[in-house]
DNA sequence: TCGGAGTAGTTGACGTTTCAAGAACCTGGA
DNA sequence: TCCAGGTTCTTGAAACGTCAACTACTCCGA
């Protein structure tokens, strides 16, 4: 390892970019929706069920889909059920397993909260952004994250 | 506010790798800079203070450069101090400023960890993207980046 | 039927980030 | 001169994410 790969221009520029994007713009999407007490991480909950066949996952693939730790998952899970924007029904046939549901009052929220943080979301990118410009954000981040969700528990790094 | 401006596909596909990204992607990071004993930021303080003339920033720009709060600079610095990586020296004019200067030791340690982290970085999104994609990227997060950077101070957000 | 290996989910402790407050200092006007 | 308001940096508490156990269950082969 170690070989004298360095980063070229352009990928400087876009690396340094992104740590832009992440480092400060990111933040200011958990304030707008702290205003309603939810974490982005509450809300990608409630995405991910929302979007599910009969709004409701397995907690693993609930976990998967909000990009996030089983951990993770539990403990940001405890305020969404608490409130009763999630309920939590045993999985018949296996009596490991528990399924989030998102209830009505949930998806409420839910629809509450999503045109506030969409429209964070297009001040933060896409606004400054043309056409032509998303998309190729789109197919660059696309093929990145499409590797990072295919290998989802094989090697972590490195051979 | 909260018009009815949605995400169209494309943008939605964006945004979602985006979040893919920073979630599943940048943890990575971390752990390989650990082995090293440092985190992210401690190294993009490194790499901000050995690219500032004399090799040393008055703190708030320090705090710029590295996109971090200033009381997360504060708490981090902690240790690059103790162990040498850094030294504090006062601004002369200015009783209130520091300046922190990279000493050999820390201008050492980053030559030694950053092939490392370069590596994850490319291994994480430039191995992935063709010369075209690279350069998309580029543009489109550049625009983003200038945007937050250029509002610091100013208004939060909305009008 | 048993037992080891793997899966699903939770918990608590630890390290990090954030936020609000504060200490020390500078600036400019009355 | 003095003091109000801004700047610079630090600090401690609270909230969050991660990691390593741990419980409970399933699967499968002997």
């Amino acid at each position: 390892m170690a070989e004298d790969r360095w980063l070229d221009d352009t990928e400087q520029r876009a690396w340094r970019a992104l740590l832009v994007v992440v480092n400060r713009g990111l933040p200011g999407l958990e304030r707008t929706l702290k205003r309603h007490d939810l974490l982005v991480v509450h809300y990608s909950m409630l995405v991910a069920l929302s979007e599910a066949p009969g709004r409701s996952l397995r907690l693993t693939d609930l976990a998967e889909a909000a990009n996030v730790s089983p951990s993770r998952l539990s403990h940001r899970l405890r305020l969404l059920i608490e409130r009763g924007d999630v309920a939590i029904e045993s999985v018949e046939g296996d009596a490991r397993g528990k399924t989030a549901v998102l209830t009505e009052t949930g998806h409420e929220r839910l629809i509450e909260v999503a045109p506030h943080h969409v429209e964070d979301v297009r001040r933060l990118v896409f606004d400054h952004l043309d056409e032509d410009e998303t998309a190729c954000l789109a197919a660059a981040l696309g093929k990145v994250a499409d590797v990072l969700c295919r290998r989802d528990g094989t090697t972590t790094d490195v051979g």
